[in-house]
DNA sequence: ATCAGAAATGAATGTGCGTCAAGTTTGACG
DNA sequence: CGTCAAACTTGACGCACATTCATTTCTGAT
């Protein structure tokens, strides 16, 4: 945020504490959250571990939902940038879009931290599409224009896409799915861009660097 | 339940109270969750409207959440015998699958009793996995046999596609999609089945009767 | 040094799920 | 028909926890 001078003006001692409370309530969130699962970490618990008074949260977040969607767009953006930082060599979009959500159910499924956040999956399919759709909707749309996808409305699949990986990966977590399901989940996942199942099986199947 | 020599007991008065405690409870639970959703019911107004001591809920549910789970199964099984009943007269395999998809979807986001059930979309997802799997996978399999569809796992295929559709019907009710799209929701679903894009859509373009 | 407004605090509040000790109903058996 | 143990019902209550709000503390402009 910088003035219309072009310079900011000095940080202030409210601003710096502001600033550090919200990080310190996502992070003591996130390490709450992601050991003991949304539910059960309580609002007091958070806070302590923050060093800030209960009521303080209410400041920075209208409810505790609002702090675990913090939470969750955190986990999602840093699993993002790496996922960029892997595929930013590859040359096929198709094979960018493929390695990503390879690489985001292969995390939802073992990544501890993950896998204690898979409930009420209809907020955490909300997050996944916005911070990640960034890339994955920028991917569709390339691999579209290559030949590679039919996509007529990249958003569109996107959404499915965030529903069906989050309930994948939390049927995997309860048993109601194998974890050797994940090639045919991906397999299935690039079906909805439309390409049939063969070219989906054979994009699925490329060699690939590990994540 | 018949014992050994073919007969039934003649049904005891507790088995007879059970019966309809259970019945009313459900039906209770139904009219409540179905009005106010899921979270602002109360087990007590259940009980009241059900007639019945607020404790004795636990001797037939374990929790809200499973009492919740029983409705939300009434719900899927009655869509489920009229999607039945509209498409027995089909002949074609996958044509039955994707007017049941498109019914699911269309209920769920116009039938007021299935809107404010669409909040954690996993119980939802899984309770229309297993009431509506019968129906589902067996037209998976018959149209895969066809040579219509390319699915080779329809138990997964059907799990996947729960979940978007759970999803997609999530997003259109909270605004987040226009229910204008739901003709494309149903093309890319149809598309998991391996089918590529351009199939999927004339699947879905074909003339059917109204639901 | 003063002071008004912003921010922090944590004890108190409200809510509602689930428990449990006490009471009631059932039906097998003598 | 009377007895009785088991099964079922009941609703007041415990308890955990998200959220609120009156009070206190801090901040920086004047």
């Amino acid at each position: 945020m910088t003035n219309i001078d072009g310079f900011s003006p000095p940080e202030g001692r409210v601003a710096r504490r502001q600033r550090r409370n919200r990080e310190a309530l996502v992070s003591a969130a996130r390490d709450v959250m992601t050991d003991k699962g949304v539910e059960a970490a309580t609002m007091l618990e958070i806070a302590e571990r923050a060093d800030v008074g209960a009521g303080t949260i209410y400041n920075y977040f209208k409810s505790k939902d609002e702090l675990a969607i913090a939470v969750l767009e955190t986990l999602m953006h840093e699993l993002g940038l790496r996922i960029e930082k892997v595929t930013d060599t590859f040359d096929d979009p198709a094979q960018v879009y493929a390695y990503g959500i390879r690489a985001v159910l292969d995390t939802a499924i073992t990544d501890v931290r993950w896998t204690q956040m898979l409930n009420r999956s209809e907020v955490i399919a909300d997050a996944m599409f916005r911070v990640m759709g960034h890339f994955a909707i920028r991917d569709l749309r390339l691999a579209s224009q290559a030949g590679r996808f039919e996509v007529s409305n990249a958003d569109l699949v996107w959404r499915l896409t965030t529903h069906a990986l989050v309930g994948a990966g939390h049927a995997i977590t309860t048993g109601k799915l194998p974890a050797s399901a994940s090639d045919q989940i991906i397999v299935r996942l690039l079906c909805m861009t439309g390409i049939g199942a063969n070219a989906a099986v054979e994009l699925s199947a490329r060699p690939r660097p590990a994540f």
